[in-house]
DNA sequence: CGAATAAATATTGTTGACAATATTCTGCCG
DNA sequence: CGGCAGAATATTGTCAACAATATTTATTCG
């Protein structure tokens, strides 16, 4: 545990603060620290083996980012995402990838359309075999080259920025059962329009598909709080698991 | 001078840091530090009368949200932002604001799409006389208003981002010629589309609205670059004024 | 035994000092 | 006179210590 701090001195192009700032968000990212869980300063400090100081830059940066909630004279938090923002963030990022999509119809390059559909047709069997694991990075690729195709730098923050807060709401957005398959239709629709330069399409396809994850995120906590019996309707306060 | 201190240690309710944030961020909005401008720690800690810690935990946070742009070693400078880069700012902000309008439609209250219909009707006086001075406070309250009875914190936030970090772009978009009266007409199409629930349609004349506020930028700096001598075409490199 | 209070502990907030790096100034040489 | 080298200066980067606040533990009283 003690070899973090080499693979730290690595990093270290820039400042300790911005190195301090990766790491603690590689460990958020990565649940290693939990989300809900404490940020100590000085555990911290101590681990990366540098003062306190660079923790709280880094803290103040991922506080501004929206990953990290600091409370004055109480410490800070990695944030904890609720369902409503959870929901507030699907629709931002609905109105994003849109655009994103429709930016790529309009002046992405054919090479990028054509890794595209290449990604698009990888995807296939794995839809239709149901099988997440292999679905899943594809899926991420998919959406990350549309982003990047878009050549709207930022853009492309803004969005990444909503889907690693994304993380941090509690329902790891898994897909389950016939996900595979409809996610893959509307995949397809993307494609098309981009294909065929259609501007308009591509926007809507792509703010469409976000628009049913956001439907889909939203039946499925729905279901997990009846099957915990509770009363359905209404923002029920999902009680904190705890750090 | 020296007030500057006492007016601080009110806003002080949360930390320091978080106080230094506010005031160097107003200090930037202001052009108090103007874009391009040295943000030096120790001068402004002495301003405040506080150290340099909170001040650099500010800077690091001004530069997470996009105000401030930190080079290691060498200091913090108020991020000046390219005509490239205010383009790819209002198509953000289109897709944005556009989401903003399609959520007043579907959800805001009537009180609301009441106040938006009173906001331009106080206009029209204003864009009828391009009358700037009082057009500009009442089409900031009007975006402003759409954005708030969306109904996404989220959106809210990331959207006023944007419209801060315009505000390091060289071009004040100041509205000339007959700017008001085009703005006014948008308007109004947004307006009824707000009042008859159509959210498609408030989507589509939101989106529209910024779009055409991007031309006008870009038609406007193709244009002074006309007027200075240099070949029109290609992404001319702006000399920078110098702090 | 439980609740309220007070001491003890831990953690954050802030500071001033030192180290490292960049910038500016000065004087020398071509 | 101009440009380069090196010293002097200024600024950023980092740290460890102190102060202030919150949290936990111990204690006393009802």
């Amino acid at each position: 545990m003690a070899d973090i701090r080499e693979a730290f001195q690595l990093i270290r192009s820039t400042s300790l603060a911005t190195a301090v700032e990766r790491e603690i968000e590689a460990m958020i990212l990565n649940g290693d620290l939990p989300v809900g869980a404490r940020v100590p300063e000085l555990e911290l400090a101590e681990r990366f083996g540098v003062s306190r100081s660079p923790v709280r830059e880094a803290v103040r940066a991922l506080d501004a980012v929206g990953l990290i909630e600091v409370q004055p004279n109480r410490g800070a938090y990695v944030r904890k995402i609720e369902l409503s923002e959870a929901l507030e963030v699907y629709e931002v990022r609905a109105a994003l990838f849109g655009q994103a999509g429709r930016l790529m119809a309009l002046r992405g390059t054919a090479e990028a359309t054509g890794r595209l559909r290449g990604l698009h047709e990888e995807m296939l069997a794995a839809a239709e075999t149901h099988h997440f694991e292999s679905y899943a990075p594809l899926n991420f690729a998919f959406h990350e080259l549309i982003v990047e195709a878009a050549g709207n730098r930022t853009l492309a923050g803004q969005y990444r920025m909503l889907v690693k807060r994304l993380r941090l709401f509690r329902t790891r957005n898994l897909m389950f059962g016939d996900t595979l398959a409809l996610s893959y239709r509307e995949h397809d629709a993307i494609v098309r329009a981009v294909e065929a330069r259609d501007a308009e399409a591509a926007f809507a396809a792509c703010f469409e598909h976000v628009e049913q994850g956001r439907k889909r995120v939203m039946e499925r906590v729905k279901a997990e709080e009846e099957a915990e019996g509770r009363p359905p309707g209404g923002l029920a306060r999902t009680q904190s698991t705890g750090a």
